[in-house]
Parts: structure tokens; sequence; C-alpha cells
DNA sequence: CCCTGATTCGC
DNA sequence: GCGAATCAGG
């Protein structure tokens, strides 16, 4: 499949729309993403809205064997940015410091540590962790849940907006209008 | 792991 | 010119 100059302007247009690379390539059809991105490039028109574009870095690989460079690949500190520990949440909470919940013993009487914390355990964080008395909620968890669902809660606060309208409606998202959702 | 665009390079 | 492979990032 050539591009032909219609399959172009189709592409210009979508591209100019802000649709993605591989939206466009099912759009036309016959093609894939790279397609696309590469008849993108070639047109001169890539970068759409991006604000940014400081990086100047590619692919290597089967370079100039001569001098070639070890590349010390040096690898980006990225903080995660995860859901927020625990911790994050009690110091953030600072002087209200909410209690919420105890840490419940095991069937053995004792308290879940980190030395007998396991699976389907709540791993809330109780105590100071550098005391000997520090110990985890350990209540029952939902399978792949970190937390119980009391700390769950408290863990994962979405800004909970009351009166939440709950639109379940599931219309067929539009081919064109679907936006990201993971 | 899903996705995004960017770049390179053999064809 | 083309686009798969690859990279880099979200």
């Amino acid at each position: 499949m050539a591009w032909t100059e219609d399959r172009v302007e189709k592409l210009t247009k979508l591209w100019a729309e802000g649709l993605s690379a591989s939206q466009i390539a099912k759009e036309l059809g016959e093609v894939t993403r790279n397609a696309v991105i590469g008849k993108v490039h070639r047109l001169g028109l890539s970068g759409r809205a991006k604000p940014s574009r400081p990086k100047q870095k590619a692919a290597p690989k089967t370079a100039t064997a001569t001098t070639a460079a070890p590349a010390p690949k040096a690898r980006t500190p990225r903080a995660p940015s995860a859901p927020r520990t625990p911790q994050q949440i009690v110091a953030a909470a600072a002087v209200p410091a909410p209690p919420p919940l105890e840490a419940k013993p095991m069937s053995n009487g004792e308290f879940a540590t980190i030395m007998t914390i396991t699976d389907h355990m709540c791993k809330w964080p109780i105590g100071d962790p550098t005391s000997s008395e520090f110990r985890f909620c350990g209540r029952k968890t939902d399978p792949d849940e970190p937390y119980c669902v009391a700390h769950s809660r408290v863990a994962y606060q979405p800004s909970r907006r009351r009166g939440a309208s709950s639109n379940t409606k599931a219309l067929g998202p539009s081919p064109t209008s679907r936006k990201r959702l993971r």
C-alpha cells in the first residue's frame, strides 16, 4: 500500500486533529502506526502540541563500529510516584493524626511483624519502624491488596467526592472521541 | 504491560 | 521513500 495523495491528506488531517499514530493507522488501514509516524516525520509535521522537545537522543545500536563509545546509558533516577505510602499519609496528616486502626494480633496472639507478615495480611505499618514494637495491621486483605479494607480507604483517598454520580453509562465509545482509559 | 511519539537504518 | 525495530517516556 503506497501513500496515495488522498491517504496522505487524511493522515495529515487526522494528525492535525490530534489523533494518535496508532489510531490513524487503524483509520487508514493497511498500515502500522510506525508507518504513520514515519510518514509524519517525512512530511515534516511531527511534534504537534508538543510543548517541549529538548531531548535529542536516539539509538546508537548498529552504528559506527570504530570509536564506538561504551555508552554509559545513565539510568534516569525518576521517582516512582507511588500511590503514597502510609508513612507519607500519616506525615501529611501531621497534627490531627487520625488513628485508623490498631494492629490486630494473629491467631497465635502475636502481632504481624516484618518477619511474620504474609500475603493476605494488611501491611499497614503501626508504630515506629525503628522500634521493636513496630508491627503491621495484620488484618485480612483481599487478594493482591496490600491493606485491609479500612486501611485501603485511608491509603487511597481519591478525594472522595460526595454524591458522586456513578454514571457508568457505557455508551459505545466513539472511535474518534476515545480517550485513554487504563 | 499497556500506550505514546522519535529515531535509525536496511531495504 | 518506506516502515520495522528500537528507543525513551507516560
